[in-house]
RNA sequence: GCCGGCGUGGCGCAGUCCGGUAGCGCAAGCGAUUUGUAAUCGCUAGGUCGUCGGUUCGAAUCCGACCGCCGGCUCCA
């Protein structure tokens, strides 16, 4: 174990995790966490005396969750004898604990555990680092069957500590644990128990399924309050919610799990978002070439793509006509573009050669995976397969990077965290054939200068991918785009194309999907802008809303000329006072409403409201719809302002 | 698929524990009001209580199966 030295120039041989107090000056506590010192100091004290964070927040945050993991774990033994317990690791914004009871949890049973736990905060009882030996700690954890597999599993473990193991007690309750953590149960901050799950033991579906305690720490109770409100915040955005009261889509039971239908709103929309996408990909620049695929195919196609041998099971089951052909409703769209490919012989000259679809996929996914518009049964997807020669391949990557990211600005998206993923367990093609796949991708993402880390076997069954993540409007991620590189395909299907030496070559297949599904993307785009969508987004642009019934005919009139400029406008010509329809606007997140009265017949002007609530009264019509159309045409993100127009009347 | 929770008019909910044939608010329709920037007033209509089966004299309520939704796990081409 190496040495720590301190910043006064001491020395010390302690175990990792120990508290070492003073170490980091008179009034903080630090612990070691591998060769540094983390400070705990700013975890909450009665005397709150709080010493400057030295190591890193996220460390102590840790330390803080991990901490209160075990207090929760012995708070659920005491109160349920025979409780078993598997693992209870800090993860972000919280932790969790994994049991095994005689009785399933209920919510309702968390308020007594976090009782139990506020008397166990109370005792402030110490944290205490022991090591044992490996047979000592089996006769420890004697009656925990799951600790006891962890000890037995320890020594395949590189550096796992091989003959002695630690263990932090707190009074009579011990878990197996590297720590470190705070030095006593007093200096727990605050905490709350959130859900209760269920989880397999060791993340393995044929194993024990265990009862997860989900819970959330924090230093302070203003942070564990904001927290608790970043919650609500996100419940607030949540796309199914707002997908119904914006009366976006709906999933009717008599369609089945997971499939949708779109409704006028939302097909306003999605008009809106696809020609977006249509137009980008099929300009000269970026110069991908449309296609259109059926939504079946026979079970051929897919004995040849392989997507029977690996994903049988996630595939609508097969219809067969008269002659007992099977028919196959498509997952994915790639075994199609290969076979627009395979149409003719092929030359270099062709390649390299951009095909776009939206093409509509169907999987039968797990019941117990669909969530809303993030994962269904029936979607299209915004699907591209690139073919080309090994010698395009890097740029041909780089041109689909930049596009995803020219295509995410759009929407505001410009934080991204990408990963590199690599082969996995179950994988077509040749080590030889990876490597080489991989090497390409690798070499793009280095020309990039985009940062990224290496998921490993997180590829494709048929290749190695890079996975793009957004960070949305409240810091939340999600993965949306994914560019793969195949090489397999291309052999399955003995793709060719003729190259200058007059010789038959195999050309490689790029895939790649940037919005993922439309309706994925709809979905993340709903929470990322609260339902409150740009103006070339929104199902509805301009509302009018004429104040009296004898100003309806002017309304209707209004709103035919908006919508000549090529713009959504509808009219609330509803017998209801101004102040409600206002509101019914304002709760449908339009972009813009107009009231109309006598003064704006009268002046020819429009009094603008944005769904802020900013009110701009005598705007000229022709500013406003100035203004309007060129910001929905240039799909800006940001609102445009009104002024009075100058007073014209002598 | 697995563990747990849930399913009552378009939406949000009460009633379910302790069986006795459903109630509120919003939305909708009608009437009055003709309204100036986030909810005018009144009236009316709307539900075989997810579906099927069982227990019972009687089931929204108890039991079972299925369908669907929610929180997770597993999976995610």
């Amino acid at each position: 174990m190496p040495k720590l030295e301190f910043p006064d120039g001491s020395t010390s041989d302690l175990a990792d995790g120990e508290p070492i107090a003073g170490a980091l000056g008179p009034d903080a506590i630090a612990a070691r966490v591998g060769d540094r010192l983390v400070d705990l100091s700013f975890v909450p004290t009665e005397d709150a005396s709080v010493a400057p964070v030295l190591a890193g927040e996220a460390d102590g945050l840790h330390i803080l969750r991990h901490s209160t993991a075990h207090v929760m774990a012995q708070a659920v033994c005491d109160l349920f004898p025979g409780a078993k317990y598997a693992i209870g690791p800090p993860i972000e914004d919280g932790f969790y604990y994994d049991f095994e009871l005689h009785q399933t949890l209920s919510p309702d049973d968390l308020p007594r555990i976090e009782q139990r736990m506020a008397e166990l905060v109370q005792a402030d009882q110490p944290f205490v680092r022991e090591e044992l030996g490996r047979e000592e700690a089996l006769e420890r954890f004697a009656d925990q069957g799951f600790k006891r597999e962890v000890i037995e599993s320890l020594d395949a473990d590189e550096g796992a500590g091989g003959e002695t193991v630690s263990i932090y007690r707190n009074n009579g309750w011990a878990d197996l644990c590297l720590g470190p953590h705070v030095p006593s149960s007093g200096r727990l901050g605050a905490y709350k128990l959130l859900s209760v799950a269920g989880a397999y033991w060791r993340g393995d579906e044929h194993r024990e399924q265990l009862q997860r305690i989900y819970g959330t720490a924090w230093p302070t109770q203003e942070q564990l309050d904001g927290y608790l409100h970043r919650l609500e915040e996100a419940e607030r955005r949540d796309h199914r919610k707002l997908g119904r009261e914006l009366d976006l889509f709906s999933f009717p039971d008599e369609l089945g799990a997971g499939l949708l239908v779109w409704h006028p709103r939302g097909g306003a929309f999605r008009r809106a978002l696809e020609d977006f996408v249509r137009e980008i990909h099929l300009d000269r620049d970026h110069g991908y070439k449309p296609v259109f695929t059926p939504h079946i195919a026979r079970s051929v196609l897919w004995e040849t793509s392989g997507h029977l041998a690996k994903y049988a099971d996630n595939m609508y089951p097969p219809m067969h006509d008269e002659h007992d052909i099977d028919y196959y409703v498509k997952p994915m769209n790639c075994p199609f573009h290969v076979l627009v490919y395979k149409s003719k012989t092929r030359s270099y000259r062709d390649l390299p050669m951009r095909l776009f679809e939206l093409g509509t996929i169907y999987r039968h996914e797990r019941t117990g995976t669909l969530h809303g518009l993030m994962r269904i049964r029936g979607g299209t997807q915004d699907d591209s397969h690139i073919i080309c020669r090994r010698d395009q391949l890097v740029d041909e990557i780089l041109r689909a990077f930049d596009l995803t990211l020219e295509i995410h600005r759009t929407f505001g998206f410009s934080d991204f965290v990408v990963n590199l993923s690599t082969k996995p367990g179950m994988a077509i093609g040749d080590e030889q054939m990876w490597a080489e796949a991989t090497q390409y991708l690798q070499k793009a993402l280095d020309s990039s200068g985009l940062d990224y880390t290496v998921a490993e076997g997180e590829g494709a069954f048929y290749g190695p991918k890079v996975d793009f993540h957004a960070r949305d409007a409240i810091g939340r991620l999600w993965q949306l785009t994914t560019v793969q590189c195949d090489f397999a395909l291309p052999e399955r299907f003995d793709m060719e194309y003729m190259g200058e030496d007059n010789e038959r070559h195999r050309p490689v297949m790029i895939h790649r999907a940037i919005l993922g599904t439309l309706e994925r993307f709809t979905g993340v785009l709903i929470e990322h802008y609260a339902g409150a969508f740009p103006l070339w987004l929104a199902p509805e642009q301009v509302r009018v809303v004429p104040i009296a019934d004898r100003h309806a005919e002017a309304a209707h009139a209004l709103a035919r000329r908006l919508h000549e400029s090529g713009l959504r406008a509808e009219v609330d010509d509803s017998r209801e006072t101004v102040p409600k329809k206002v509101r019914a606007a304002q709760l449908m997140k339009v972009p813009y409403t107009l009231v109309m009265g006598d003064r704006e017949i009268e002046a020819g002007t429009v009094s603008v409201r944005d769904r802020e609530g900013h009110e701009v009264r005598g705007v000229a019509f022709e500013d406003f719809v100035g203004k309007v159309t060129e910001e929905a045409a240039t799909r800006s993100l940001h609102a445009s302002s009104f002024e009075p127009a100058p007073s014209t009347s002598a």
